[in-house]
DNA sequence: TCGCACATGTAACGTGTTACATGATTCA
DNA sequence: TGAATCATGTAACACGTTACATGTGCGA
């Protein structure tokens, strides 16, 4: 096994993190509003969960603190992504994808995805896509028929609530289908 | 303000614990294949999970353990839940939603809706769906001027993992119409 | 008898949350 | 001058994860 995860590894925040951290370096201030005011809010950081996760990664290797030459002059205490970092990152992002990355972390799947332009090649994003459809599609089909083995003993919402799970599904499964196009086409 | 957060409220998993022993009485074990085996996986549950937080509602008296009356006669160590247990699920259940329930924790709202069936009114559940398609509707329209503001900045993956999260979104947001829907014909 | 499913638990560990704390700079 | 925003951090706490541990009962 290549993998060791004796020490722990990353969680999806750290992920997140190294990810925005490609391409500028950002201070821990800037990092915690882009997770307060954009869609990646899921990641709520107050700045007990984010300056403990950079001073992690710091340790780890994974970014540097320190003036960058580059960007945003006045950045206070800009943090930037280094080769290890960028290594681990492409790794997490490579990952084959597995069937509990759908059915449980589907959000962090989309993180992935989000992440993955810049330093994952053209297959490997074809790749990613077309495991993410089958997956998809493997896990529509069990939940149809999870719901139609047991649906006469399901109370009415309990039914719904599935069913809005089915449908959220379907929907992202048609937008895989949709961005793999896309990818091709590039 | 009526609610008093000092102790530290029940988390997800307790209330969807809280949740499934409504009606009948489960073991832990029960209550752990339940969670292994259905569409609820994503509270996933190992011993050092489920035991525990058994524990905990038991010290809070939402449940108790010990042979009930009636259900699988060789059922091992059965939880029921006490009044105090329905009243603190009811009063989650009925909650007023918040945007931050719709935009973060999905799910969880999705759970409560999934058990509210027995314990709130038809006017709450009507209320609840309301609510649900109005801050449904207010987020995609953030989400909407978000991507349009930021698209041109964006990179591809970046702004094809938004069009998923609209997609998402609209697709519960239909969901919720015809929820409401079914709910007013009971 | 071997192994699997049933059944329940504990201990270490790390991370996220909440709340507190501090200080500089900007702007009205 | 005072408020808001920028900016960074720490401490207590609780929860979930992983790994370990134990024992029963059933069926092949």
């Amino acid at each position: 096994m290549a993998n060791k995860k004796s020490v722990s590894n990353p969680t999806s925040l750290d992920y997140a993190i190294l990810g925005l951290l490609q391409g500028h370096s950002l201070s821990g201030y800037r990092i915690r509003k882009i997770f307060e005011t954009t869609a990646l809010g899921e990641y709520s950081s107050s700045p007990g969960t984010i300056y403990p996760a950079l001073k992690r990664l710091k340790k780890l290797g994974l970014i540097i603190q320190g003036k960058k030459s580059g960007d945003p002059v006045n950045t206070p205490n800009p943090f930037a992504i280094t080769p290890e970092g960028i290594e681990i990152l492409a790794r997490w992002l490579g990952k084959p994808l597995e069937s509990e990355d759908i059915s449980k972390r589907l959000d962090e799947t989309m993180l992935r995805f989000a992440l993955m332009e810049e330093l994952l090649s053209k297959e490997q994003k074809i790749e990613f896509l077309t495991s993410f459809i089958s997956e998809t599609r493997e896990y529509i089909k069990i939940l149809l028929s999870d719901f139609e083995r047991e649906s006469h003993r399901m109370s009415l919402h309990g039914k719904l609530a599935m069913e809005n799970g089915i449908a959220v599904y379907k929907t992202s499964l048609r937008w895989g289908r949709k961005a793999l196009k896309e990818i091709r086409n590039t």
